[in-house]
DNA sequence: TGGTTGATGTCTGTGGCTGACGTCAGTCAC
DNA sequence: GTGACTGACGTCAGCCACAGACATCAACCA
């Protein structure tokens, strides 16, 4: 005979995810969301640091995802050969088969605002790490900051496209797509005219 | 003989960030700002949706200031060029008379996440706002979209070094570097490898 | 056997935020 | 000029997110 039943992270982010896409967020509260796990609201904070983060319960799995695509990546790799490597490790993460799933927790995340702002910080953050995963690599400062923004750009409208009702593709061939139009749209313009050129190197 | 003092609004504003700056975010009520101006905890939500709204007063105007320049941009510019002209014109937003209090504000947001994270909201509407001004030009769903992002990088990273203790140059001319250094990091890789495909050059 | 640990419950707040309603100067219609 | 109206504010009452302090109790361990 056990004393709690095991499990209750998982079991709390389950019940808060179906809760949320019935009820709405805001009209669930995070008492609800334990009571129908059989646990208490204050045991619901200690294992979320706050309500909206019980929607993002895992995602440090993507960010190792990201980053061992970049250690893959080979040694003479450029940056945007780092990020692609990158992305498609990160993409291998989102089979199929949780599509699905990944449907029903974003429609809860667009219907509110709080939780896109969550969300958008999350990408940010996965940006900033990357951008250190660079760095480490040797990447320069500056562009190490860059590539790792653009790659978190790229999967995000990936992500979002790989969602869409219509959309079949994976999200790997997805994100190869918009990282491909992202160096077309930047490749194209070989020299930026500047006002005189006088920036000091 | 007025009823109130007028400009609650900025009154509030102002109050907020001396004492966010002293005390810190967490440690400052609600009610002590309005108090301190002489209002009322009730009319602080009046005017502010919630209480980190009050230090990002005026964000409009800079996304004003990115769609000016989208719009003083010539018809037969490329997205990218778009973009550059949107940066000129929002760097005019922040002369150097400003950077002193820029700094005192960012230093309040850089202590506390939920600071961080409202301010990265806040830039990715930017860029969402800037995608529908680009495609309102004429420029493809997915390209306005990354140019958008891409421009929004670029801002935020110049901003971020604006701000730097050391750093003397204009936001513009940052912004000129950013950006210059986002074209050579992806402009260098012509044809990235994909699976099988061959991007068209 | 008895002490320690770790996940949980209980109790008790504080503060962000909201709805409903009252107040009162200025404004506008008539 | 009077009365209705508006807009910015105050007052009151309440919900809920979230946190500190302390108790509980199975399991594990010395």
């Amino acid at each position: 005979m056990v004393r709690w039943e095991p499990g209750a992270s998982e079991r709390l982010q389950q019940a808060a995810l179906e809760l949320f896409a019935t009820r709405g967020f805001e009209q669930t509260t995070a008492m609800e969301i334990a009571q129908s796990v059989g646990l208490t609201e204050r045991t619901f904070f200690r294992h979320f640091s706050d309500k909206r983060e019980v929607l993002f319960y895992g995602q440090h799995l993507l960010v190792q995802a990201f980053l061992a695509g970049v250690q893959t990546a080979p040694a003479d790799a450029s940056p945007i050969e780092i990020i692609a490597s990158a992305l498609e490790s990160a993409a291998s993460f989102f089979p199929d088969e949780r599509r699905s799933y990944s449907r029903t927790r974003q429609s809860v995340i667009e219907q509110n605002p709080a939780l896109q702002e969550r969300e958008r910080h999350k990408l940010a953050s996965l940006a900033t790490t990357l951008a250190d995963a660079l760095r480490a690599r040797g990447v320069g400062e500056l562009a190490a900051t860059l590539a790792a923004q653009s790659g978190a750009t790229v999967f995000g409208i990936a992500f979002a496209q790989w969602i869409r009702e219509d959309e079949e593709r994976s999200l790997a061939d997805i994100a190869a797509d918009v990282l491909r139009e992202l160096l077309a749209l930047t490749g194209k313009v070989t020299a930026p005219r500047e006002r005189g050129e006088k920036q000091g190197r």
